[in-house]
RNA sequence: GGGGGCAUAGCUCAGUUGGUUUAGAGCAUCUGCCUUACAAGCAGAGGGUCCGCGGUUCGAACCCGUGUGCCCCCA
């Protein structure tokens, strides 16, 4: 079989993911081995993927490929999220472009097109992970408003209203005065725009003529204050703390507080607090419990409540008010001001914050059992710096407001009658059923939707129909899950509440681990946005370089717990790194072709087989360590560094045969059989590219994918460093020959002076082959004109053609010996020192002593060589 | 305003309870090689006041204090 020259991705790819997929790998079902369980975070349903999906999917498939080699039955389990507030917002702005206004639709009419939305684009993200390689069981992909799914959160909406903790309460929101809707936060423009501020001075509730004066943008809503805060270290009102004023025009008299949240410095120092006009003032409102006086109707007009201008709109009573408070010697002065004011992104009003009715939950005992699981490690997070992230929000857990005002969703199943009573229940039939008096009333449910997050907190379970199919087979053997793949910012949105509702529901946490990936920004260290278009688009970056070659960037880039700086350099390290194992294949189908099955394999290469398996083990217990304890990208480097220098630098040479020389039969096997086991090690990052050499390399009677990874030996450390011995001489006397400007071509002969010949005897050879020597030979004296190099306490002549420049030997020579007697006085410095020999370790000092010993022999042979140059 | 994190080579990071040769890796850089698997490559090299200051200790990149500079989350 010809192999081409490069490696080629592309077909490769979807042929073997095809043959995944048919073979029905992915696919799980209960049964008597033990169960591996991933939910996927599910994405936006009508999103596309981008660079933070790719790590954290990469990430999980790592994980899972890993535990299905391991003997594991692995679920990952696919789906998406309703995501309602972006979907939404997606469906309005498509029914725009047709010219259809959302208020001109039936809430059900809105739906179907909502709907329609989701079958069109719902699939696209799930596609995108099969091009990336990733190891779903499509079989089980879920959807959050699946029909079971859908009645699982109401049923949980129901259940905690019936315990006492969802419960209403006012809030406050963003109000489009124009369309009298509430808006998300997402739905807001802010723009800058040139307004004035205006210094307004209150009269003081004590005797004299006193004042303080104030600075607001919004004069108009004075007559909604409640308090005037000013900074409790402002020399310049600290005697006024507990007083009162008078608000102007109308007289009402409020008190004076002091808060740390003012600013001493911006405007006069002193606030005033308008608890239903801005968010800001409403915490300060809760907290010092002021009165809210709401001052605005739903169409932006005055209400009864202003006490003045009522029925007038906002912005004409601010040009109003400003007059009149200028007539009445209140107004100090007006200043320009550029400020950041919201906009509604449909109408295009300006956003007024207001309170509104919300639906809550009330988090704090909930929160305990879900604190203590993290806190016990009974849940491990990854890295472990996010517990006290976690533990200081879940200690100061507010209450959590489940409302939106959307349609798209999981409608709020609550039914009020003409009268206002509230009534919560699976459905209005219920409602009649266990509200007689309600038989014949007119009904009309709660038009909100539930937040997002309300119905992700179920996900670990609700995806087996943990809830809708309480103690089913399938979430008793999947549920708890293992690992749990995310990224640090839903910590508090979705990991904790995941924890909160595992307990309640299913009396067990969700899951053992929590991985918590980076966040992908460019090389710059920005956060990668649509605005930026500092966004790669993925599937480009997989037509250019390959799947794997992607996930090898990102994961390579990727440390653990720290944030990935993208760059496209790691990507081409990727596809350089699919050539290499490309190039190691064509030489080894080379081989093949040219195997001598006579004789007994030479002692030579049995040397290197031998290190080589013995360096194997030792690499594969590091890396099942590295993946034990998360650190993935550091597995990888470590796999790429065994399979680049270790297998192809160094054992290929060493076993390399001569030119158009055969190989022995014993050696070639023995090499596919490590090349396979690299092979194995590395599937989990580069799927496809493994499963396709490990075909190529033989007729195989297992996929690759399925492979059991069955570890390991004992390490012979002799071996190792036998190993390592000959890595140095080679390196060693290369170094010299280049510093000696020997061409790679010319061949040397070489000497060597040592006590103990034994171990160069062994590896003699392969030096040989790796220093270009023609003959190598023991001495027990010095070899004149040659160039000399010690090396540990042995030294070694290297004869050429080349002229000797023996003032450069001698710089290095002495340049060496320099940082050998500064080492030494640092560790007799250590050994002199009588509290030293006292207090360490007896093995610490056995290790000074040693390198006291080593250091003064290599001293000795650096003075010795030094002699002999003259 | 509240909370959390980070600071080691040009870049990205390792450095496990303080002692493993006066700090390691990958990438980048430099030098020499078109050596019959691979120039998307091979061989070799250079490069660091471990952020500043103070302390604990026989001994500090590591522990404590402090300053500085970046980053993130919540409001």
């Amino acid at each position: 079989m010809e192999l081409s020259k490069n490696y080629i991705p592309g077909e490769v790819e979807i042929k073997w993911y095809k043959h995944w997929v048919d073979s029905g790998y992915f696919h799980s079902t209960p049964n008597d081995k033990k169960a591996y369980t991933v939910v996927i975070p599910p994405p936006n349903v009508t999103g596309v993927l981008h660079m933070g999906h790719c790590l954290n999917n990469t990430i999980q498939d790592i994980l899972v490929r890993r535990a299905r080699m391991q003997g594991f039955n692995p679920c990952w389990v696919p789906g998406t999220d309703h995501a309602s507030i972006a979907t939404e917002a997606k469906v309005v702005a498509m029914l725009r472009e047709r010219g259809i206004p959302k208020s001109s639709l039936t809430r059900d009419e809105f739906l179907g097109y909502a709907w329609e939305w989701k079958e069109k684009y719902g699939g696209i993200i799930l596609q995108q992970l099969r091009k990336m390689g990733c190891s779903l069981d499509w079989e089980r992909t879920s959807f959050t408003m699946d029909a079971d799914y859908y009645e699982s959160v109401i049923k949980v909406f129901v259940d905690l209203y019936k315990k006492g903790k969802i419960y209403r309460g006012k809030r406050m929101i963003n109000w489009d005065v124009r369309a009298k809707t509430a808006l998300s936060d997402e739905e807001l423009i802010h723009k800058e725009v040139a307004g004035k501020i205006y210094h307004l001075r209150y009269k003081l509730d004590i005797p004299g003529d006193e004042y303080i004066t104030i600075a607001t943008v919004r004069p108009e809503t004075i007559l909604g204050d409640s308090a005037i805060c000013v900074h409790p270290k402002d020399d310049r009102y600290k005697h006024l703390v507990g007083k009162f004023a008078f608000v102007p025009l109308i007289n009402r008299r409020i008190p004076i507080i002091a808060d740390d949240y003012v600013e001493i410095e911006f405007g006069t120092g002193a606030l005033k607090v308008t608890p239903a006009h801005d968010i800001n003032d409403f915490m300060l409102g809760q907290k010092y419990n002021l009165e809210v006086i709401d001052t605005m109707n739903d169409d932006g007009t005055l209400s009864e409540a202003a006490g003045l201008y009522i029925g007038q709109d906002r912005i004409e009573v601010r040009k109003i008010i400003t007059k009149d408070l200028d007539a009445a010697g209140n107004l100090v002065k007006i200043e320009d001001y550029t400020h950041q004011v919201g906009f509604s992104e449909r109408t295009d009003a300006i956003v007024e914050p207001r309170l509104s009715l919300q639906w809550w939950v009330d988090m704090k005992k909930l929160a305990a059992p879900a604190l203590e699981a993290v806190m016990s490690d009974e849940i491990s997070f990854h890295p472990a710096k996010f517990k006290n992230l976690y533990r200081h929000w879940m200690e100061g857990i507010k209450d959590w407001c489940i409302s939106r005002q959307l349609w798209w969703g999981h409608r709020i199943p609550a039914w009020y009658d003409e009268e206002g009573n509230i009534y919560v229940a699976h459905n209005e039939a219920e409602v009649n059923a266990n509200h007689p008096e309600t038989k014949g009333k007119k009904l009309t449910q709660d038009a909100d939707c539930l937040d997002t997050w309300f119905s992700s907190w179920l996900w670990p379970f609700e995806v087996f129909k943990g809830l809708s199919n309480p103690n089913n087979a399938e979430v008793n053997y999947y549920y708890p899950t293992s690992t749990l793949v995310t990224a640090p910012e839903i910590i508090f949105f979705w990991v904790a509440r995941m924890i909160i509702a595992g307990e309640e529901y299913m009396g067990k946490i969700p899951f053992k681990d929590v991985y918590f990936t980076g966040i992908v920004r460019d090389k710059q260290g920005r956060k990668m946005s649509k605005s930026l278009g500092n966004s790669p688009d993925l599937l480009g970056l997989i037509d250019q370089y390959g799947a794997d070659a992607v996930r090898f960037g990102i994961m390579i880039a990727s440390p653990a717990g720290n944030d990935l700086l993208f760059d496209e350099s790691t990507l081409e390290q990727g596809r350089n790194f699919n050539n290499k194992l490309w190039n190691a294949t064509k030489l080894l189908k080379m081989w093949e072709a040219r195997q001598n099955k006579e004789g007994e394999i030479p002692e030579d290469a049995k040397f290197a087989m031998d290190w080589f398996q013995t360096k194997l083990t030792s690499t594969q217990n590091e890396v099942d360590e590295m993946l034990k304890t998360f650190r993935l990208s550091e597995a990888l480097k470590t796999i790429y560094g065994l399979i680049w220098d270790d297998f192809c630098s160094w054992y290929l040479e060493w076993i390399k045969p001569g030119f158009e020389q055969p190989m022995h039969q014993g050696v070639y096997e023995k090499t596919v059989e490590y090349y396979d086991a690299l092979l194995q090690l590395l599937h989990p990052f580069m799927p496809f590219i493994t499963e396709e050499i490990h075909h190529t390399l033989k007729t195989q009677t297992e996929d690759l994918c399925i492979k059991l990874y069955t570890p390991t030996s004992k390490v012979d450390d002799a071996v190792l460093n036998a190993g390592a011995l000959l890595q140095n001489v080679i390196s060693t006397l290369r170094d010299a020959r280049n510093k000696n400007q020997i061409k790679p071509k010319d061949a040397i002969e070489l000497h060597i002076q040592t006590s103990n010949n034994a171990p160069y005897q062994t590896i003699q050879k392969i030096l040989a082959k790796q220093i270009n020597a023609s003959d190598i030979q023991y001495t027990s004296s010095a070899i004149a004109a040659s160039i000399v190099v010690a090396l540990e306490k042995d030294k070694f002549y290297i004869v050429s053609d080349q002229a000797i420049d023996t003032a450069s030997l001698k710089e290095n020579l002495l340049k060496d010996l320099a940082h050998q007697k500064g080492f030494l006085i640092s560790v007799s410095k250590k050994l002199d020192n009588e509290k030293f020999v006292q207090n360490a370790k007896p093995d610490v000092l056995a290790i000074e002593q040693k390198k006291k010993a080593d250091t003064l022999a290599r001293i000795q042979t650096i003075e010795e060589s030094l002699a002999q140059l003259g």
